[in-house]
DNA sequence: CCGGATGAGTAAAGCACCTTGACCCACGTC
DNA sequence: GACGTGGGTCAAGGTGCTTTACTCATCCGG
């Protein structure tokens, strides 16, 4: 055996569950369901954090303090996940024409396909849900919307709540 | 000065974003609040991880193993966390009646203490925000539910999505 | 024109939190 | 009585961030 990993424990009483977990439990298996379909789709390499930082480079790039501040870490972090990526060729650092010590970190065609495809993805999945009888949901029903939201697609029992803290 | 803390960036377009991360950003924002609030009531030193434990483990207590399947972790991982719930005086290790190897992790008055001032608090805080303009949700406007949820109470930019994960 | 303030970039170490690996031991089973 | 299974724990590893501590280029007030 694999020593004991990470397993799914329980039930389907979702509809008692606090607002607050109910929120993160739909957050995180959407999240999830986006990642697996990213990597189905040959993005296996890249975690949700890359996606965000595509996302404040665009259109015309940035410095690495300015993408620190963007994606809330440190600039030693995002110096981290520059480094990274252009290691993966998904972004360069070019001479900034501003000139000074900085330096302008670009995306490469390659991260402007994935974003195309993180996009797509993301409507699909948003239309499924919208899609699922509880996309309606009037006054007191958010609840069992979020529960729905929640609930896994193939009937299983949903996954912990995991320290995403 | 501070280096560079893990300051907020963005603004006000909530509206156009997607989904999965109108549904993140609201996830951290409430749990950050919960947090917050629950730290000025003296349980600074709890984090969620720990609420969710103390869950997990009623009503009548539960084995290191069983807390580590419900949680979703290692039961090293488990073990961890119960010997640091356990300095702090808020579970106990007895002796399992079914004996064996076993041991029976149980809820100490201080952990149902916590349990009950965190239960008001998400009552609380689930009524705050019903009680907000978008908490009504017709078909079509869930997004914008969410946006609200996911605004700053004190009309701040929305943090930065954390890498939560 | 110069001297400090400002801000970008980087390097190194630390740390929180979890995993992997390797055990020991109590019990049920045949 | 050997065996397999499952609970508990020690130890090490690893990831992804922060903290600390610097260097260097530009800006700006006097």
């Amino acid at each position: 055996m694999h020593q004991e990993a990470p397993t799914p424990p329980a039930t389907a009483e979702l509809e008692k569950l606090e607002l607050l977990f109910l929120l993160g439990l739909a957050f995180q298996l959407l999240l999830g369901e986006f990642n697996g379909r990213l990597a189905d789709a040959g993005y296996g390499d890249l975690r949700p954090v890359h996606g965000l930082a595509f996302q404040a480079l665009r259109p015309a790039g940035a410095t690495g303090s300015e993408l620190a501040r963007r994606l809330g870490v440190t600039k030693q972090a995002a110096g981290q996940i520059v480094d990274d990526l252009e290691r993966r060729g998904y972004v360069r650092r070019e001479p900034h024409p501003a000139g000074g010590r900085r330096k302008l970190v670009v995306l490469t065609e390659a991260a402007h396909r994935h974003l195309a495809v993180a996009g797509d993805l993301l409507h699909g999945l948003e239309n499924e849900l919208t899609a699922r009888p509880a996309g309606r949901a009037d006054p007191g029903r958010r609840r069992a919307g979020l529960a729905a939201a929640a609930r896994e697609p193939g009937g299983a029992p949903p996954p912990p709540l995991r320290p995403v803290w």
